[in-house]
DNA sequence: ATGGTGGGTACCCCA
């Protein structure tokens, strides 16, 4: 028999691209440079009917879940390996466009989540968007523990909005104040790793000591030079998939091309025993 | 302490 073309590995992307149809010749690089087989998106910021189909068939990736609105939000995954079921669930009440999930080859859902930013002032009684990031993170955790207790083989990946770590920041102390990094969100984020027994497959490659980021801020000139980042774009595996992962980069590069995301694509390498 | 840039859309919201 004939052996797969991934060989029981998959190679998964996370991207908030900040919009898909800006980001088609940034897509077509990527793709072109990294052949990821399959890309999990945030703010796609288009409905679905205007998602562009034909851009990721022409690039290989013809199995396409989306979950689109108008302008804002929206994620979707497109991969070249086919996947069984696709589901995009409701948070915190809202119709806001921020999960989408499939079950990829090998039984593993693979679950792609856009978490609220939160606004600039980090008090949920001062700031209904902060507020809302706290609930959408308390539903993470109660939906982690459900995953947890049935024993589902999975991946959580996406742009989530926290930098959890002192080396996830250019600035461990300059930031403790600033919406992404304040311990309230933090210490939601641990809670809702230790919920669901996640792994950060990235942290397991590249050690905790080493500086890390996924997003620039636009309005920070010379991005590069002054590096004033941080690690907001996350792939978490459960504890079963740990040992499968065997490669994480983060594609800084990407930030420098045009168009360019504030955010880059974070990547994983997954054994998936399919 | 402030304002800095960018996307989508429609003259302003969101990041």
């Amino acid at each position: 028999m004939a052996k797969k073309k991934t060989g029981g590995a998959i190679t998964i992307a996370t991207w908030n691209v900040n919009s898909v149809r800006r980001m088609a010749d940034a897509l077509r690089h990527f793709t072109g440079q990294q052949a990821p087989d399959v890309i999990a998106m945030q703010e796609t910021k288009v409905m679905d009917e205007l998602f562009p189909r034909e851009l990721f068939n022409e690039l290989g990736y013809t199995h396409q879940a989306v979950a689109g609105q108008k302008m804002h939000h929206g994620v979707a995954i497109v991969s070249r390996v086919p996947f069984e079921r696709s589901e995009a669930l409701s948070w915190c009440g809202k119709q806001d466009k921020r999960h989408v999930s499939v079950t990829l080859p090998g039984n593993v859902e693979l679950h792609n989540f856009y978490v609220p930013s939160g606004g600039d002032i980090p008090d949920p009684k001062l700031n209904e968007k902060f507020d809302h990031k706290l609930r959408f993170l308390d539903e993470m955790i109660a939906w982690s523990k459900r995953r947890r207790k049935m024993g589902v083989r999975a991946v959580l990946v996406g742009d989530l909005n926290i930098a959890p770590h002192e080396n996830d920041v250019w600035s461990h102390k300059q930031l403790l104040k600033v919406v992404s990094h304040t311990p309230v969100e933090t210490e939601a984020m641990a809670r809702l790793y230790e919920a669901g027994a996640w792994v950060d497959a990235v942290r397991h490659i590249i050690p905790a000591d080493k500086k890390l980021y996924s997003w620039w801020s636009y309005r920070s000139p010379d991005w590069d030079a002054a590096d004033k980042g941080r690690r907001l774009d996350h792939v978490w595996v459960t504890p079963d998939l740990k040992t499968g992962v065997t490669h994480a980069a983060v594609e800084r590069t990407m930030r420098g091309h045009s168009p360019a995301s504030d955010h880059v694509p974070v990547m994983v390498k997954l054994e998936t025993g399919a």
